[in-house]
DNA sequence: ATCAATTCATAAGCTTCACCTATGAATGTC
DNA sequence: GACATTCATAGGTGAAGCTTATGAATTGAT
């Protein structure tokens, strides 16, 4: 057999108090029970530890070197159990995850200011990517889950929608388009437009729904930023094609959004995970924070 | 209950192996115990250390800061048994003991020699003070037992005679020196001689043993340090009434020692410990070499 | 695609060890 | 000298830990 931890917690106590009962009532166990804990140590560590007669107990030379080194494995021990215990309780540690660039400036600033609200020691560590290297990124690095938009299956990979984008357009809140409750693509197709680029996935999807449909963007402008889109649209060049989502209300206060219809068209907002891993407890607050948060907006 | 070091020992073996069955292996347990062992552990500590399908076993984030408390706590434990083993084998240690200055001076650098040979790496502490000191200091500090001539008895103290010196006539090696076997002390009063002052112990002995017998000594000089007498013997100013084992060798060569008898006066170099205390092994070692050493001389 | 092999988890049984109660021995105290 | 306190030990009991056996899942080969 080797040395115990049980064994050096009565040994330092043993030290502390000088007295084998004192110490064993403070670990809660019989007197007898430590005893026998220390005559075990002394035989396993092949030393004597104690100079005891039935009146006295007197820690031996060895005793007083061995104090530390048991003192500080037994610190160690509680410091791990504690440290572990903040983990499990998601009120210590470190989220490390993967956002897509859109996500990442709409949708999760709010997000991320209600976890802070009742996580306040979590470190959060949120890379955002261009779309296209959301899957790689979280595939190749240490992040333990991302949030955008994806399409498709992967492999070792769970997906899970959060919310849902409606394709919309967005402008300035004017009396007449505040009125309206959507927009069709067609009425769109007579208005000053800002679309993304051809070749952004928001684009993609646009051109393949409407192709579809037999229908066509021709839109004023194409721009490749986000921001971009939002900050013509405020200036009143025309309305933005963009999920809703997309639009971050505190920054483009002047702003809002109608969605577009026949067709409407949506985009997932999801939550991927890799397969067989789990997620740390304060990535899981995190991702409950998350849904909750989501799909409240959505609904 | 608590963690134990035998959960981490399965714990940082699985970590490094990545594997229970290989883990278990090295700890020689079987795959089921070490599985046993890492949900024990996860348990205690309230996290999932480990992602495990039945084909692999991938360390979570909280196994990555767990593994280096738990492997200093293994290391500390590995040391401290180590450390202890070369105590228990008299390897590694300090001796701290007291020693009255004649015997610091004439008897101990021969042990001390020996012992160094055989134990190099133990620390050795000798303190040396006046006879009078000698038990004073022994209760007092740390020191673990004394060697020197002491009288009577002593609470809780247990004295062990190691070698007897006889009172010697110590003069220059000349030719009719160095015939004699001994000198009787009525032959010593017609020589000039070097005495130690009255107030010493040696001095004190001689004068009860000589009153006993009607006899009576009249030193030429009364000195207070017994190298002051040596000194002033190996300049010729007379012979030296000292014990034989208080003349360094070493140190006069041009000096002999002569047994004085009529009587023979022997004061014992006695070994002095606390009861109920255990030297440490060092310490137990090196009275082992003090006993063969002195047993050797007095033979 | 099927089969063999590997790996982890679980169940059942047994051994061992750890603790408790009871008692003895020693020592300091009134 | 009687009493109280403290440590050690013995015997009994229950729990904990390990092993063997088996099941389930996944990988790799035929």
């Amino acid at each position: 057999m080797n040395v115990t931890l049980r064994q050096l917690r009565a040994f330092t106590g043993v030290y502390r108090t000088r007295s084998i009962t004192r110490a064993a009532r403070e670990l809660g166990i019989t007197q007898s029970a430590a005893s026998l804990l220390i005559q075990q140590l002394e035989s396993q560590l092949g030393v004597k530890l104690f100079d005891r007669s039935t009146r006295s107990v007197r820690p031996t030379l060895a005793a007083d070197e061995a104090v530390h080194a048991a003192e500080r494995m037994l610190g160690d021990a509680l410091g791990l159990s504690r440290r572990m215990r903040d983990l499990a309780q998601a009120r210590a540690g470190r989220v490390a995850f993967v956002a897509s660039a859109g996500a990442a400036s709409a949708l999760l600033p709010l997000v991320l200011a209600k976890f802070r609200e009742t996580h306040p020691a979590i470190e959060i560590d949120m890379r955002d990517v261009a779309a296209d290297d959301l899957v790689p990124r979280l595939i190749a690095t240490d992040a333990e889950f991302a949030i955008g938009s994806v399409e498709g299956e992967f492999a070792d990979m769970t997906i899970e929608t959060l919310t849902r984008g409606r394709l919309s357009a967005i402008g300035r809140r004017t009396a007449d388009f505040a009125a309206r409750r959507s927009l069709t693509w067609d009425e769109l197709a007579q208005l000053p437009t800002i679309a993304m680029r051809r070749a952004t996935r928001i684009r993609v999807q646009i051109d393949q729904a409407l192709g579809a449909q037999g229908k066509h963007l021709s839109p004023t402008y194409e721009v490749t930023l986000i921001n971009t889109a939002l900050a013509m649209t405020a200036q009143g060049l025309g309305l933005a094609i963009l999920p809703a989502t997309m639009l971050p209300a505190d920054q483009f206060p002047t702003l809002i959004a109608k969605p577009l219809v026949r067709p409407a068209i949506t985009r997932p907002v999801s939550l991927l995970q890799r397969q067989g891993r789990t997620l740390s407890p304060a990535a899981q607050a995190f991702v409950a924070t998350a849904r909750a948060v989501l799909a409240e907006r959505s609904g």
